[in-house]
DNA sequence: TGAATATATGAACATATAATCATATAATAT
DNA sequence: ATATTATATGATTATATGTTCATATATTCA
């Protein structure tokens, strides 16, 4: 692996490594949700929420969709969905809870 | 997914979202490494390995043995591989790089 | 048009994290 | 026993990151 891609992979990564993130991206796994709905879901600011879902379209992870002033967003593609099972699973393995 | 799942997923995930981590853990998928020479091929000192090492260690990505005086590292099992593989594929797919 | 609503964003602040530096521990060798 | 080598670790420092606060933008509605 050379050196960009190790960089590359560390910032793919990192989106998995917050909680606020995580939450977000589990919301996201049935539905796709405006900014507002993720906001009350998770108990936290609009701000909060939109700074993170900024980083999230920096890496690609969600998609969204503009109707009238909501702006929806939803996963981007299934292997989110599938990494993140991954993690799950091998935290459920560990017993790390 | 529960808040204790979600931390222990963020945590676990964060450890693949650091370049330094991401080589140590790229080093060890060949071989068993012991600090120093893992050291050398980063090119970075003994210090800053061992502390990321016991980093790798709390999260128990990596297992390790004590022979004389040096200790040898290597991946604790073939998931860390699995997942550092399947980001590896979703980034070239992607066209990241 | 002006007010209201939804979202985005820049700056400031607080916290977390990684590297360094100094030092400690443990094993080996002289 | 003392020196050397390999690793670990605590404290400090520098940087990165996440949240808040204030404000901007965009859309709808009265």
């Amino acid at each position: 692996m050379n050196v960009d891609t190790i960089y590359a992979l560390s910032e793919f990564y990192k989106m998995f490594g917050d909680v606020t993130r995580l939450k977000i991206l589990n919301a996201l796994s049935d539905n796709s949700l405006c900014v507002s709905e993720i906001a009350e879901q998770l108990q936290m600011t609009h701000s909060a929420i939109s700074h993170q879902l900024q980083v999230l379209r920096t890496q690609n992870f969600v998609k969204y969709e503009k109707i009238g002033k909501t702006v929806y967003y939803s996963l981007a593609d299934e292997h989110i969905q599938i990494i993140l099972k991954y993690g799950y699973e091998h935290i459920q393995e560990r017993g790390s809870i």
